[in-house]
DNA sequence: TGTACATCAGTGAACGCGCGTTCACTGATGTAC
DNA sequence: TGTACATCAGTGAACGCGCGTTCACTGATGTAC
């Protein structure tokens, strides 16, 4: 059948986003392009419709996965009271909701030692991929100029990243949700406070 | 044929050391049992003579790597001068070797989103090797008490493996130093200078 | 306005491959007698 | 001391399954005339 004119960007708008949750859950291999389209109504065979391979979709998605994770934290800033965006940034980062929501969270933290085995090709996509990522929080990050302003957000972001990764490795409850708040204090003082 | 006495726990050794090192360098997945065995010039049939399963062996080798990362750090405490231990442990922890060697660093850094996605009994073992190399290290962490000791671990080591992670998504090797170097200073002024 | 044809997103069977796991077998050495 | 048998780490073919990818086909709608 023939479909509306936007209806094939709408499908490829759907399994990239369905992608970007399932990568993020269950991997870099994603639980199955079979799968995907399965949760989507759709049947595999139509996927190749839309992306040249598997791979194609990876990079889409995790490009996708770090737009998502920006927008939540660039919101976060949003609703936070002036002078305090960074804090509401690491508050949410840091928080129970994001340990648990692996699909919706950041990419790194779900991902980063999947994304580094990937083959340069896919690499050095996902890079600027993160890159943009970046720079839409670097307005947040304290520092005199851009290059300072890089430099910390290299400490803060990556760090918060693998306390998250850590807390999610642990079983008991209680245990994570103490190592998250240890984390929320100590980068609040050192990135998010009047500074002397 | 037969073995003599102690041939069967040789090669044991042998298929966790050889798969501490692939789970690190390849993923949860390893590249496989039968590739496995082959670089120790066996076949994969004999594999389930000493294993119950891949999973079994999984929990092993993440043990094991636990091991080996932790022997490296206290090997760079002790050749540390008195007082300068956990300065020593961070600038071996965020050095380009730990970087560019994943298959003999840190297992967390080179594995938690995975560990993560582990059903329960495989994460509540590796939850009990890691613990015990937490309980190796804890002697080098400044805090007055070991709870105190145990909030400064889960802020510094996490955070670390965190920055490892991400230089090694990175593909500019001097962005990759940029970064590590960062860090290092960052984390030595926080953790491991003379406190005031 | 009506008819024939083209288009193309989606379908589902099929293919090929990798991989975890099983199993009957091997054969050198230990043990029983 | 010698012989028959048991042991068991390791072998390699085979099985079953999941999964990425291909391909001939479908059929509703757009387009040409």
């Amino acid at each position: 059948m023939r479909y509306p004119a936007e209806h094939k960007a709408s499908t490829r708008e759907k399994i990239v986003n369905a992608a970007a949750q399932s990568f993020r859950e269950r991997g870099s291999q994603g639980g199955g392009i079979a799968s995907m389209m399965k949760d989507l109504g759709l049947t595999h065979g139509g996927f190749y419709r839309h992306f040249g391979s598997k791979e194609d979709l990876y990079v889409q998605a995790v490009t996708r996965a770090f737009q998502q994770a920006g927008d939540r934290m660039v919101e976060a800033a949003k609703r936070a009271p002036k002078g305090g965006e960074l804090r509401a940034i690491i508050e949410s980062y840091l928080s129970l909701g994001h340990l648990e929501h692996v699909g919706q969270g950041c990419a790194v933290a779900a991902l980063a030692p999947e994304i580094a085995r990937q083959p340069p090709a896919v690499r050095s996509k996902v890079n600027a991929a993160f890159k943009a990522h970046m720079n839409r929080l670097l307005p947040f990050v304290p520092g005199e100029n851009a290059s300072e302003k890089r430099r910390n957000f290299f400490i803060l972001f990556p760090a918060m990243a693998g306390v998250l990764m850590m807390a999610r490795t642990i079983t008991e409850p209680a245990r994570r949700k103490e190592i998250l708040a240890a984390a929320r204090r100590f980068y609040t003082e050192a990135f998010a406070e009047r500074r002397s």
